[in-house]
RNA sequence: CGCGGGGUAGAGCAGUUGGCAGCUCGGCGGGCCCAUAACCCGCAGGUCACAGGUUCGAGUCCUGUCCCCGCAA
């Protein structure tokens, strides 16, 4: 590398901050600008509040672009135009990126994918791949076309997975090696050590956007899939419940055992006490519930939860 | 002024028409037991979020303030 790479980067949340920290601090690299979401109204009071990864741009003094809108944006394509990219990565920017803005830079769009692309295009992979049941996940360095995590692969990083993530600590690990992983990969591409493999559409699998209604728990699900709902869910939207007309919101970690440790017949959805534990028959099997919260309280442990609501014992949760 | 729930013992909660501050769990002490997280007896632990008002009397009714939480975004 006898010159430095002049970057765009495209991304939004605290996923991306530490892949933006590790290009900044990179002496290759020169962030000559980031294209982020525009502020937003966040909270009970809906205070305006910028995205993470332009706080940390701000902080750079890097230039920062928060387009309403990337498609037909003249005024956008003609600014960046003007600061010669060479490269632009993409880290979880939240909206699909138009063709004419991947072409401003020279050699190329590379693209962070938290997943073991084809497996999980779209908005949710590190939720798919803990909703699957996965053993194993991964991190994908592509090179961006116009369809959605469709470009040739780069390099794959593969993850194991204990069955124990969440969202938040997988997102976590991810945010953790990702940045080292993109930054030599993206070397070795333009030293032209890589030849990008084009993926195998046959085997892509697509996972959409999460919203609220995906983390309503149906007990009459196994408990292994709800189990994985409630860490796919975690912190965001949370996997919930409803009981007396309130919603109760269920947290990891919840311990799954065999309905034959129990003997009786419980109806799907039914509540009991396993010993002190709070317990929900599922379809088959049961869960023990650590840690909930219901609407207008604080969150607090199941045995806690029991010890002021004790008629929720023996009724059944929607 | 977006909608709604809440603040009472260390924790989770009840408290009726305004009339002695309660329950469960935990803590401490004792008992029972081969033993125990089980069971029995006892004890401690409260500025009822804060301020003002009404009243003979306010956790409870009225006014204002602060704080926590769910929805929404």
């Amino acid at each position: 590398m006898n010159q430095t790479i002049k970057t765009i980067f495209i991304g939004t949340p605290d996923f991306a901050v530490p892949f933006l920290t590790a290009l900044i601090a990179d002496p290759d690299f020169l962030i000559s600008a980031i294209i982020t979401q525009p502020d937003r109204p966040v909270g009970r009071k809906q205070i305006l509040t910028p995205p993470p990864v332009k706080s940390l741009a701000e902080a750079n003094e890097i230039p920062v672009f928060q387009p309403e809108i990337l498609k037909n944006n003249h005024l956008l394509i003609s600014e960046i135009k003007k600061l010669e990219p060479d490269l632009i990565i993409v880290v979880a920017f939240g909206q699909i990126i138009p063709q004419d803005i991947l072409d401003l830079a020279k050699l190329g769009c590379i693209n962070v994918h938290p997943s073991l692309l084809p497996k999980y295009r779209g908005a949710s992979p590190v939720q798919a791949a803990i909703l699957a049941g996965d053993k194993e996940t991964g991190i994908s360095i592509i090179l961006m076309d116009a369809k959605m995590d469709h470009g040739p692969i780069l390099d794959q990083l593969a993850i194991d997975l204990s069955g124990n993530e969440t969202n938040e600590s997988l997102h976590a690990l991810a945010g953790e090696i990702g940045p080292e992983f993109l930054i030599k990969t993206t070397k070795k591409f333009l030293a032209k050590e890589i030849t990008p493999k084009p993926q195998d559409d046959t085997k892509a699998i697509f996972c959409s956007i999460i919203d609220k209604e995906h983390a309503k728990i149906h007990w009459s699900q196994p408990a292994e899939i709800i189990e994985r709902q409630i860490r796919a869910f975690y912190p965001w939207p949370v996997s919930w419940t409803s009981w007396q007309g309130k919603k109760i919101k269920i947290f990891p970690s919840v311990k799954i055992k065999k309905s034959s440790e129990l003997g009786a017949n419980k109806k799907t959805g039914e509540v009991f006490l396993d010993g002190k534990d709070l317990a929900v028959a599922c379809g088959n099997n049961y869960l023990v519930i650590d840690n909930l919260q219901m609407e207008g309280k604080n969150a607090m442990t199941g045995e806690e939860f029991v010890r002021g609501n004790g008629e929720i014992v023996n009724d059944i949760l929607d």
